[in-house]
DNA sequence: GACAAGATTCGCT
DNA sequence: GCGAATCTTGTCG
């Protein structure tokens, strides 16, 4: 479903946590295949204790820590048994920013504070204990942007961060909003 | 049970 | 712009 991952741009994420309501707008987003993507944590089919969640319907969350410091917050986006997933790097804070500021210990908003998917992570107060979460309720969960005015201009690019992925690498998967300051690059 | 590497970020030069 | 920090996960013995 990478399709989906170009829909999400725009769309509102809504974290609800210790009675505090942060909302954001998606600016970037990077869709990873689990059949024929190296660059996937399930690839090939693989299915781990990490993975399992890719493995399960869409609309759940998957999160894992990644170099020990950041958690990073994944949409699982297809159907039981394919391992697809869409990683959300990046956001526009809409309400509740002083919550997000407080948990990143800053004073003021800069395009740092949720862009690039460890600062978005922790913007929201989303962690490891969230794996698994069902994305379609609180405490966590999308929706539509009722902005009937606001049509993203999206763009594509090749992912970031993957090189290690070898040809897998280059595929053009990652979506954002070049309008919004909120992106790490472009 | 041990080891190597990673879908990154921050601070300093 | 570059290099260090940091710990979970997956793979191998």
């Amino acid at each position: 479903m990478v399709a989906l991952a170009r829909q999400l741009i725009g769309q509102l994420l809504i974290s609800e946590k210790e009675g505090k309501r942060c909302v954001a707008r998606i600016t970037e987003t990077e869709a990873y295949r689990g059949w024929g993507d190296r660059a996937c944590h399930a690839h090939l089919g693989r299915k781990t204790q990490r993975t399992q969640i890719m493995y399960q319907p869409g609309g759940l969350a998957y999160v894992y820590l990644c170099y020990g410091i950041h958690n990073l917050f994944n949409i699982v986006s297809n159907r039981k048994g394919q391992a697809d997933a869409i990683l959300l790097r990046a956001a526009e804070p809409l309400e509740g920013t002083e919550h997000m500021l407080k948990r990143r210990k800053m004073e003021k908003v800069s395009p740092r504070l949720s862009s690039g998917p460890g600062n978005l992570s922790q913007a929201l107060g989303i962690e490891r204990s969230d794996y698994g979460l069902d994305l379609s309720k609180p405490p966590l969960y999308l929706a539509p942007n009722l902005q009937a005015s606001f049509t993203p201009k999206i763009q594509s690019s090749p992912r970031v961060g993957i090189d290690y992925a070898g040809e897998d690498a280059a595929l053009p998967w990652r979506f954002y909003d070049p309008r919004s300051r909120f992106v790490t690059k472009g």
